[in-house]
DNA sequence: ACGGCTGCCGAAACACTTTCGATAGAGATC
DNA sequence: GATCTCTATCGAAAGTGTTTCGGCAGCCGT
């Protein structure tokens, strides 16, 4: 159980295999210049002796960090799972906000060989300690423009929120609510401009009123729902901001006695797996999470590995995914 | 950008800084034996430097494996939260019982301080094999019951099985269709026992025509869902091994113009954050995921730090959550 | 037979880390 | 005030592992 008890060198393992030390530690790290024959005798002393590295191995892959500001959602999940089918080795790790700590320092002194922040409020300050520090990073859908010395991966979210209203507008709805994310997050006023192109295109004046603000989560698309739907002047339609607000727009609908689609048209944004099982399954604007995290995977094996980057800002396509959360209004 | 265009060493740092090259060291690694005045002074010659440690800085908190089957379920994501909450650094892998390579091995040579492996199938030979193995690792879930040598953390599957079917019992059902996850899992199994016991309490006779297998997804309670809904006689309550299997149970319902609750009870298992958001909200049975991943944490942490183990399996406490998807049969 | 070429290995130089003894300054004691 | 611990701080030296580089075989073509 001991681990220190008295562990072999690797003098001790080179003389125990009859070769020099150095060529102990090449067949620890994998050098090529071992013979087969002389690497297999090695690794078999290695064994017997039970030898364990003094430095933990430096791994086959490189090992990054990947950022979360919290693990509370299913969106989350899905970039993350791209973000593992790079070549990577994936920590995850959560730093809110408010957490202690400044968690800028401790990414670029943290030891490891890059780092994939997802969703999170990089100041002007921090970007610059990222550029000058050594370590490269790449940010998934960054809250603020990020500077041009920082890599981003993001998706089309303007043309996502025009083709999302369109999708409403060509149905026959004229009054159509918009529930976006957190007002400063620049993938929601991203998805809340194209709202409004689309209005605009159709010569539909945009009514404030039927704008609202809340967070991604189902509480946040719950009570704006809530408050829009009290309105003398009820939208028909109502264009959330993410598929979690959207569930919590059906639950408000249910509650207020509104039948979806017949009474109220609910579209969302991500096409989470679960938009499809909710009843009525959900119409949505589909985003690449995984590949956006597969991406951004990639983009950051390039930078650890010195391959020059084809560009240092990439925005995957979204997609309208039409089910049966939206109709023509009665 | 290039990592490596002559980095300076420490000799070089303690030069600039006027003091010795151990002492440079000392203060990269915090250890004690520095005036407090000389550490400021090295670090900010380090800084001006930009220093990066030649050998990875090896990490205050413990690093471990996370070893799950796959990324594709909520379900995961609650574990790994409350793993992440533990004093770990936890690297995400994913190993598919197909993957090529021995999992095992990697796991053991990949150079971790530990690992937490989820719902996986450990072969006794494994089990051996990590045993006799230094590497420290705790399962969540497992699929075999593992044996005594290696830590498990679970929940009370049995009387959760129990509850849920109980509560069908009291409502007044008297079909009730159990549609449990892949034959062999060790909880699957428990949860399907507990329904036994509570069917038998009640004088009710197993019918094998209620009793089925499928994965633990959508897919597989949907499909199971639509066998047992065409059944001539029809069962009035269906009991799923999951979450996710009761929200494909929901749909194959509302395929078959079934009301829920209304013609058909429906119950979950997991209580995933979204069992409150479907319609009608899911009755379910709690697992505390997140509880169990922080639990499995501690232990591990325990493990690797050497603390003595209170047990070698935890089984934590499932909790029935009534909510509208199960009512009194018509 | 000879020259070039390549694969394999170890001596030596490197880059740290750790141990341990030296030293100086602060209190404590006489 | 003189001296005597005692501790904090520091660096010399030894230890551990990695990398570079030169040398030496054996192999091949000429």
């Amino acid at each position: 159980m001991t681990q220190h008890a008295n562990r072999p060198t690797l003098a001790v393992i080179a003389a125990a295999a009859g070769v020099s030390l150095p060529t102990v530690s090449k067949v620890l790290n994998g050098k090529q210049d071992v013979a087969p024959a002389t690497r297999a005798h090695v690794q078999q002393v290695l064994d017997q002796h039970n030898y364990v590295p003094l430095t933990p191995r430096s791994p086959a892959r490189p090992l990054v960090d990947v950022v979360f500001t919290a693990l509370d959602s299913p969106w989350g999940m899905e970039i993350l799972r791209g973000v593992t089918e790079a070549d990577l080795e994936v920590v995850v790790t959560t730093r809110s906000r408010s957490s202690a700590g400044d968690w800028v320092q401790e990414l670029i002194t943290g030891g490891r060989q890059g780092a994939i922040v997802v969703t999170s409020r990089l100041t002007a300050a921090d970007q610059r300690r990222l550029g000058g520090s050594e370590l490269p990073v790449v940010v998934i859908d960054p809250v603020d423009m990020p500077g041009p010395e920082v890599p981003s991966v993001g998706a089309t979210n303007w043309s996502g929120g025009l083709a999302a209203t369109e999708h409403l507008i060509e149905l026959g709805h004229r009054r159509i609510a918009v529930i976006g994310g957190p007002e400063d997050y620049l993938c929601s006023r991203a998805r809340i401009d194209g709202y409004r192109a689309a209005l605009d295109r159709a010569g539909i004046p945009v009514d404030p009123a039927l704008l609202r603000h809340g967070d991604f989560h189902h509480e946040g698309g719950y009570e704006q729902a809530q408050v829009v739907l009290a309105l003398a002047d009820r939208p028909t339609a109502v264009f959330a901001g993410s598929d979690e607000q959207a569930f919590g727009v059906l639950e408000a609908a249910r509650q207020a006695g509104l039948s979806v689609p017949g009474d109220l048209s609910v579209i969302g944004f991500d096409d989470l797996p679960m938009a499809r099982w909710s009843s009525p399954p959900l119409t949505t604007v589909r985003q690449p999470l995984a590949d956006m995290g597969r991406m951004a995977g990639r983009m950051l094996h390039d930078l650890i590995t010195g391959a020059r980057l084809d560009t240092q800002r990439v925005e995957l396509a979204t997609q309208l995914v039409p089910r049966a959360s939206t109709a023509r209004p009665s």
